[in-house]
Formats: structure tokens, C-alpha cells, sequence
DNA sequence: ATGACTCGCAACGCGAGA
């Protein structure tokens, strides 16, 4: 068995108590960590490495930042998602570990929809599409993991009106998530549980965490090679209780070995 | 209740997040 686990931690210098004891108390094998907010020099390998952990980092000054933890080695590390040499923003990381190839995603907001945040966002996912279409023609089990900020569903947000102009919830947005879906993936969450309304995000504002009203944006897409050896998914809302809280929790799949 | 966010930053309010 091995259990794989994705995190937007937002900021892993603000988080590290939390972060910490997320590792020590649930201890993943793999974590995949978006929103670091630090250059990879800065981020705090020793802290995690005491932990048993292998560390891999694409970090940027302030801002995205994704992270491979593993208590194996992490081989063939791919750094930044292909399809655009000047792109600069840290958020895609891949390599192979427990013989699995995984990626740690942290899709762009794109928003204001009137933006070039939205356009931005959008060429992203059909750069995304491309890469999980390279990968699953591989044929090897594939776990591509993280922030996805896509609300695909009506029944993965509180107030679906409310969302009707954000960039997460638009018909483009969803439809491009749909194509990577389609490519042959199976999103580990719903695979395993039809409850509407089970979230992995809410906002710090408004008592959102107290009230429930979250959305559930953070996503494990499994290659087929993958999801047949699916055993447990769920979403791990301790993290998200406790004081000086990311506004993610961690959701997490165990793959039978 | 007229109200209540949190991060990084050559910061001291702003941009970004979702």
C-alpha cells in the first residue's frame, strides 16, 4: 500500500508547525505541496527531510511554489510544465517514486475572468491536457495531483450562483478539465464517494470553515494503470480545524501495492 | 451587529488568493 497525498499548504514558512504535524500524525508516503510561497532555497528541507522525507521543490519569491515530498527517492524529476519556455511561474513538478510517476499541481486562480489571468489559465490546462495525454500513453500508473482551482460541478460548491462569473466555475474553465478527464483519468474523490458537497477549500473570510460553505477544488486524476489499484480516497478535514490553518486541506488516495 | 481573512514584502498598504 501506498498513500499519496496533495496539499495546498498556502505559504510552507507560515504553515511549517502545521505542516509538520500533518506529516508526523498522518504521515503520507508521497505529498505533493502547492503554494510554498519561497524560493526552493529558502523552503525548510531539513525540518521535513528529519521526518524521513525526500524533498523536491520549484519555488519562485512569493507567490506559487509546488513541493514532491517522499519517504522513497524521487528519480526523473521533471521541473515546470512543458509547452512553454517563458512561462516562469513555479507551479508543476513530476517524478517517479514508489514506482508511481506523480505530479504536484497548482493550477493558475484566472481571476478576473476579464483578464489575461483567465486566458493565462486557460492555455495552461491545454498545456496540462498535452502533458497527461504524454503521460498516459506511457501506461504506467500516473497520479497528477493538486490545486486544480476547478469547480467542476454544481455539487462541489456551496453557492453555485454565487460563483457564476468566477474563473473556477466558468464553462470553459470546466470544460477543460473535463478534457483531461476524458483523456482516460479517474478522479480518485468521486470514484469512491457520491456525497455532494464535500469541499477541500474555504475562504477565510465570512466564517466560511464554520458554515461549511467551501469548494472542493483539490483534486488526485489517476492514470487507469493507477485506478486499479484505488483503494481509499477522502478528504482530511483535521488539518483545516486547527489554529493558523492553510484555507486547503489535504485530500488523500492509498493505492494497493 | 454597524463586524469579523491571510499570506509576502528592501512592506508600513497592497496585490493575490478563490
Amino acid at each position: 500500500m501506498v498513500t499519496i497525498a496533495t496539499w495546498n499548504v498556502n505559504s510552507i514558512k507560515a504553515r511549517l508547525p502545521n505542516a509538520l504535524d500533518w506529516l508526523k500524525d498522518f504521515a503520507p508516503d508521497v505529498a505533493l505541496l502547492q503554494e510554498v510561497k519561497c524560493l526552493a532555497e529558502n523552503f525548510p528541507r531539513l525540518e521535513i527531510e528529519d521526518l524521513g522525507y525526500n524533498v523536491a521543490v520549484v519555488g519562485q519569491k512569493s507567490y506559487n511554489g509546488v513541493a514532491l515530498l517522499s519517504k522513497e527517492p524521487l528519480e526523473d524529476l521533471q521541473e515546470g510544465l512543458p509547452g512553454d519556455d517563458d512561462d516562469e511561474q513555479a507551479r508543476y513538478l513530476e517524478a517517479t517514486t514508489f514506482g508511481l510517476r506523480v505530479a504536484s499541481i497548482y493550477l493558475p486562480n484566472g481571476n478576473p475572468i476579464d483578464t489575461e489571468k483567465f486566458p493565462y489559465k486557460l492555455a495552461w490546462m491545454e498545456r496540462l491536457r498535452a502533458r497527461a495525454e504524454a503521460l498516459l500513453a506511457l501506461e504506467e500508473p500516473t497520479i497528477l495531483g493538486g490545486d486544480y482551482n476547478v469547480i467542476q460541478n454544481d455539487d462541489d460548491v456551496y453557492d453555485p450562483k454565487a460563483f457564476a462569473d468566477d474563473a473556477l466555475f466558468q464553462p470553459e474553465t470546466r470544460a477543460a478539465f473535463r478534457r483531461i478527464l476524458n483523456l482516460g483519468f479517474t478522479e480518485a474523490y468521486r470514484a469512491l464517494h457520491h456525497e455532494a458537497h464535500r469541499y477541500s477549500f474555504w475562504d477565510y473570510q465570512g466564517g466560511a470553515w464554520q458554515k461549511d460553505n467551501g469548494l472542493r477544488i483539490d483534486h488526485l486524476l489517476l492514470s487507469p494503470q493507477a485506478a486499479d489499484r484505488l483503494e481509499d480516497c477522502d478528504i482530511d478535514r483535521k488539518p483545516r480545524g486547527q489554529p493558523k490553518a492553510s484555507d486547503h486541506t489535504p485530500v488523500w488516495c492509498r493505492l494497493l501495492a
